[in-house]
DNA sequence: ACCTGAACACCGTTCAAGT
DNA sequence: ACCTGAACACCGTTCAAGT
């Protein structure tokens, strides 16, 4: 890639990060190249479409999942507070800019989304953690890390766009985590 | 309102129905006004947002829950029956237009929305059903319709949004249901 | 009192002309 | 090989002019 397209892309890609930050992920793309000094060609030729950037955007955080996942996988606490733990940071991670969660749950487990890969290392890291309880027979074993992370996803769906605070989110992870244990 | 008036009003929304039903709810309101052969400033004369246009079209048909409701109510199937046939109801309901899910759960629990006084009849049609199972003392009591209608909800925003099919969608009801259960 | 439709604003997308 | 920005398309919204 020629120094200036590499000037360029990074440009754009850190430009987008402070937009998406600002008025979430469905911030006018137009914005993004303006700020970044670039022309709307350039954008386009860079990322083909919105998710194509979003991808690029998200390279920088998602991989942080993996310490969550970690202490849920380390931690000798009681399953529900881990389980409320775990998930509580899952929603986070896909919430942290604003229709993150619809991006993120409605591209879970389609290969054909540009977002795939990155999805896919949330629901690995979900499926890490739940297969520790599923060792331990705490948790049922006919329901997957796909479907758990819709369902979470749909949580935080729910919350991002009806403005919900913590408190309501956490009520409503209580009820699936009560879903998913067993009796 | 004058007789003109009130045609255009009523072949304004026999068209949203026709025109949501083809293309889901963030159809433009553009093709609508077209097609009922009115000009765009007529439509946001009697629809001063897409909200209140929706508001119009579901009249029609937000009752009909109640029907499902009450099946439940009667029923004296196993508690995890009745309220997997009533939450798939529910989620029929509020999918029967692409983009429904979404629209009917973020303006849930906000009586700012035009289409609150719609999303109520949900809410209590479910608060009856919820209430029969809380007097048997089967399902928990610590958590609200509104709360329900969320989570539910979630998982229809999920379902719809992803292109899930009937079954997945079931599956994850299920989860939320033994959620909901005392042990 | 209500309707029309031209006009504007906004934003995504393309592409001919440049470097 | 890459960038620019004018140009187009699309759609929501307003409002002056009409009936």
């Amino acid at each position: 890639m020629r120094a200036d397209a590499q000037k360029n892309h990074d440009k754009i890609v850190a430009t987008a990060i402070e937009v998406f930050t600002e008025k979430g992920m469905d911030a006018p793309l137009d914005e993004i190249a303006t700020r970044a000094d670039v022309g709307p060609g350039t954008l386009y030729r860079h990322f083909p479409t919105r998710e194509d950037l979003i991808d690029a955007v998200i390279k920088s955080w998602v991989l942080q999942i993996e310490t969550a996942a970690d202490d849920a996988v380390a931690s000798d606490a009681p399953v529900r507070e881990v389980l409320l733990r775990w998930f509580s940071a899952y929603v986070a991670r896909i919430s942290r800019n604003k229709g993150g969660p619809a991006k993120f749950t409605s591209a879970m487990g389609n290969s054909h989304s540009p977002i795939f890969s990155k999805c896919e290392v949330l629901r690995l890291a979900n499926e890490r953690v739940l297969d520790r309880f599923r060792h331990d027979g705490v948790i049922r074993a006919d329901v997957d890390s796909l479907e758990v992370c819709r369902i979470i996803g749909g949580v935080a769906v729910v919350a991002d766009q009806a403005g919900l605070d913590e408190a309501a989110t956490v009520s409503m992870l209580g009820v699936v985590i009560d879903g998913l244990l067993r009796t």
